[in-house]
DNA sequence: CATTTTATTTAACTTATATTAAGTTATTCT
DNA sequence: AGAATAACTTAATATAAGTTAAATAAAATG
């Protein structure tokens, strides 16, 4: 029933898009309400994602701990949105999250969200590129509101890279990248006379080589050090507990 | 088949997680090829929604154009990519989306992807609220790469205000936001002295007063108006062509 | 109630990045 | 090929925001 109370969902009901079939489905979800203290973790970075949440009453956000100390909330939760849909489609938590006020949710297993999409691979699959798209905007964001220009830049060619590799778009640690410095400076939010002053700085460190279109980097991994490079949010493959599921489906 | 090209749907295949049924589903969409010229606009913001693009070949992005004259560049995207799902669930396109050099592109229409979901509306739905939270994370970028500390602020402050609005949490323009300085500062990427100068700021503007977890805007349209605030984004309501055909479902 | 802790404000100083402008190098067009 | 345009680089100056630190105010604790 708490799934009716979110946002979306109690708008669908309203404009009548709901069948009798899906308010069956929804009713037939057994959810029991959790009372929630304040500043409680409801899960941490790296941590299985299994669940999510709908929250009921209280504040809640979602944020990633830096390495230089300091952390970037991704979110505010506010009562009748869903906690955790952002880690659907990968095996571990992108970002930790945590009430901030005391509050009431009702978890929700990703297998009982299976059954919500009608078990039907391709809905889970589409979901799973939506929010891959989500993790990727996520980074963004985090990089955007916490590190040097030098570091973003780093950052988002380390990002093409892993991306162009998985296309098979990388020869000897070159690629070709069809962008301007002024797209670059448009996609980082900085001047263009600053991004050609870093990609100075980079090159002078040995890290980044460019010209024009044509990008090397010498050493992908010494980069991905320089930014503490992540690279869950861009493996493709889905969770086993995913693909176990579906091919048990009918 | 274009579709099965896609970076998700590629290893779902690889993982043997597409059942055959699906795999017909896949084959039977009617995909033609568009080849496309350079710096070609896909299409504007606010443009109708009504469907999304596979990337077989080139580079393209979307963006939002600013008031002040500049670029947000929210993401490029590169063969295997799926544009424009970001406004799937949305009447108008919330970005615009422009090739960067030629390439070629699948369109498929909304329609379609409905029958990719088993024309379930508990998909759709779900669907619909996880692009939702995308679309908040992306005006948050927005303005975290492009805007002063006081327009970020008062973006974030009236962002707040419409979500309590719509779960009836806001009374005589005031509300209880559970948040310190500290919090704000974490979400905004600027330093907590900063966020206290710049809300000293906006109370000389007459525009906020805040007193602990109490806040009120005594003019919030005004406050919009500031930050050329589109609240489309926030909007809950599904365009009419999706509450249509989710009826007409069996 | 007094004490400690936490949150906020104010001020002085520092720094990263924006801005402007001028110079250089590539690319495109005729 | 030569001219025109676009892309990039370098340097000087300006400014918004960071940092540190100290003062105040509110909330939590015993």
């Amino acid at each position: 029933m708490a799934l009716l109370d979110t946002v979306v969902m109690r708008s669908l009901s309203i404009q009548g898009a709901l069948s009798s079939e899906d308010k069956a489905l929804l009713m037939g979800l057994e959810l029991s309400p959790r009372h929630i203290s304040a500043s409680e973790v409801l899960w941490e970075e790296g941590a299985e994602a299994d669940l999510f949440c709908v929250l009921k009453e209280g504040w809640a956000y979602s944020y990633r701990n830096l390495k230089n100390g300091s952390k970037q909330i991704l979110k505010f939760y506010l009562p009748g949105d869903i906690i955790g849909m952002r880690d659907f489609g990968f095996t571990r938590r992108l970002s930790s999250a945590e009430m901030i006020n005391r509050g009431v949710i009702y978890p929700l297993s990703y297998q009982q969200l299976f059954e919500l999409f009608g078990r039907s691979s391709l809905a889970v699959g589409i979901m799973a590129t939506a929010i891959r798209q989500q993790a990727l905007l996520s980074e963004r964001l985090i990089y955007l509101g916490q590190y040097a220009a030098h570091e973003q830049l780093a950052h988002f060619l380390y990002e093409i890279y892993l991306r162009l590799k998985r296309i098979e778009a990388v020869e000897d640690n070159s690629f070709i990248m069809p962008l301007t410095q002024q797209l670059i400076s448009d996609a980082l939010g900085m001047s263009p006379v600053h991004v050609s002053r870093t990609f100075s700085m980079l090159r002078e460190e040995g890290l980044v080589f460019r010209d024009r279109h044509h990008v090397k980097l010498p050493d992908p991994e010494a980069l991905a050090r320089l930014v503490e490079f992540n690279d869950s949010y861009i493996d493709e493959l889905l969770p086993p507990m995913f693909t176990e599921f579906l091919r048990a489906s009918p």
